[in-house]
DNA sequence: ATGCCGTTTATTGTTCAACAATAATGGGTG
DNA sequence: CACCCATTATTGTTGAACAATAAACGGCAT
């Protein structure tokens, strides 16, 4: 009965799939994408292909060279950077004018949670899946749609980045208590504490991608 | 000599004359857009249209009923007040931070320049257009390509809500000395101030559009 | 006349094949 | 070894084709 979704199309679907495996480092950045092989790749017509082409450029994972194609996007530090900027934007308003009893709250629980299992089984990867919905949830707090596909945008780009960064446990470890602090805070009814947690978080973690990024930089 | 600049590709143009037809009025909110007809009406192929299609339902100007064909997007309260949420979080903090001394002043200051003359010559659309670019360079004032490419999309969403009221007098009349004074404001190495002008104009325009889109709406 | 059901028609969704335009490749030549 | 030109591969764009779905139409019973 709640089947009322309408089927996603399947230039949508294809446009999740290529995502999922750019973000997840099935392909490297920089690395250039054919749209004969692709398309055969991924069973659909090299029309539809470029269809999805448009949508992850828009979403800043593919980058498009007139007339030599498209490629997957290399993170920079200037994109980095920004990303970072972005989020402290975003987030930090979000959390402190948050209503404590926001469905969010909810989700970032139960990805703290998750985080906290991921981490008992050593599965990093999961660490930081858990950390994204944690921050994506943060965002949803402002009920803003807008905000919401932006920052979607924005984490896109982010895993791409992290992609490239061979750390997870150094990258993710330390931030699961920092994310449980946040809960707790809101919980206490503190957002002015939560919003000092996140953004110490945020300085925190910008360094130690930084960090990460200025090796693989100078190792280039 | 500068010419390194790429030829932007049908797809890009053509995206931006259907932009242009659909932010300026030419295409009614809610209308239905053929493939073939419109695919006829702007010499390209209905392939290339479709690629456009993906483009602007990305940017909010359009949007997509499977099966069903696309329409020009209708603006409800919702979106405006999230847009105007969206704009206060962005717009104040880029110009309370911002360095008095960036490019991006001297577009503000030729902005209201040109808001002026418009007003003198009773170019209503004019004046609209004008204050749409002193907003989009109060952005750029952050120097975040995130967050101007974001603010680029919520200016056309706006735009598309202002097609549909038929008072661009009463609209941005009274707002060209209000930009003039926040120009001022920042000459006068008060960001602070400046600020506040900013949130005041964003509180009564917000205001002022409601008010015009609630009238539109009870009509319906 | 009116409400319902099947058929017809138009539109969208997707693919394929073709061709021009541009960039990469490779080989010969000075 | 550098340079120029022909060859080749890839992208950019179009047109036609067909299945799938939704809209429009018309007959039929009440």
């Amino acid at each position: 009965m709640p089947a009322d979704v309408a089927p996603p199309g399947l230039a949508e679907e294809t446009a999740n799939r290529l995502r999922a495996r750019v973000i997840s480092g099935g392909l490297q950045p920089g690395q250039r994408l054919s749209e004969a092989r692709l398309a055969a790749d991924m069973d659909v017509s090299r029309n539809t292909l470029r269809e999805v082409f448009r949508l992850l450029t828009r979403e800043g994972l593919l980058t498009h060279l007139p007339n030599r194609g498209m490629s997957v996007a290399v993170p920079s530090m200037a994109s980095i950077l920004d990303i970072y900027r972005v989020r402290r934007m975003i987030e930090l308003p979000a959390l402190e004018h948050a209503w404590p009893r926001h469905t969010a709250v909810r989700i970032m629980v139960q990805a703290v949670e998750q985080a906290d299992g991921c981490r008992k089984a050593d599965d990093w990867k999961g660490v930081g899946s858990a950390n994204m919905t944690f921050h994506t949830a943060i965002v949803d707090l402002a009920d803003s749609p807008r905000l919401t596909t932006f920052f979607a945008q924005i984490t896109a780009e982010l895993r791409l980045a992290f992609g490239l960064l061979n750390s997870p446990e150094l990258l993710h470890s330390p931030f699961i208590d920092a994310n449980r602090k946040i809960v707790d805070a809101l919980h206490n009814d503190d957002p002015k504490m939560a919003r000092d947690l996140l953004a110490a978080y945020l300085d925190q973690s910008e360094r130690v991608v930084m960090a990460a990024f200025a090796r693989i930089d100078a190792k280039s």
